[in-house]
DNA sequence: CCCTGATTCGC
DNA sequence: GCGAATCAGG
């Protein structure tokens, strides 16, 4: 593959918006992460602030505890939130912590898995290969979370995708 | 082991 | 100029 202007362009653009070098190749396909750092430095352009992976990776601050209103219910509620942090989706635990016990849990928090949104050429072979959204338009993506050993999904679409049906489940 | 960017150097 | 190999690191 050669250096059009046109991929040339491409790189700068999407080196501009932090995408990882790997990703960078995957999206501009035909070269290596290598080929594109090693493009990066000849065009002279600004490179990652420090070295090595995620450049300082800001920690969100929790929020300072929030007022709470005295007739709040006391709960804590919990979710992972992931964020894409270069290729890596970084899982950050973000507390919303209430005064005490949970004694009745309301169990209204369905978590659908937050997808790393890959391109085709993007997966690999740990990477769950569940498909969202239409491939007919350029929203479609791939879920990409961690899938196990040669699991083609992650645990969330095993269990969407292997569901035995209740008329299977019921047979010998 | 997964990943990151940086550098070197033969081509 | 290019990029694989290598290095250094999280």
């Amino acid at each position: 593959m050669n250096w059009t202007d046109e991929r040339v362009e491409k790189l700068k653009k999407l080196w501009s918006e932090g995408l990882s070098a790997s990703q960078i190749a995957a999206q501009l396909g035909g070269v290596s992460r290598n080929a594109v750092i090693g493009k990066v430095h000849r065009l002279a352009l600004p490179g990652r602030a420090k070295a090595g992976g995620t450049p300082t990776a800001t920690r969100a601050k929790r929020p300072a505890a929030a007022p709470r209103p005295a007739n709040f219910a006391p709960r804590v509620v919990t979710r992972t939130v992931a964020r894409p942090a270069g290729a890596t989706v970084v899982k950050e635990e973000v507390a919303f912590e209430y005064d005490d016990a949970p004694l009745a849990r309301i169990d209204t928090n369905v978590v659908l898995p937050m997808s790393r949104r890959l391109e085709l050429t993007e997966l690999t072979e740990r990477t769950c290969k569940w498909p969202n959204g239409d491939p007919l338009t350029d929203d479609f993506h791939f879920c990409g979370n961690e899938s196990p050993d040669n699991s083609p999904y992650c645990l969330y679409h095993q269990r969407l995708a292997y569901q035995p049906s209740a008329e299977r489940r019921r047979m010998r």
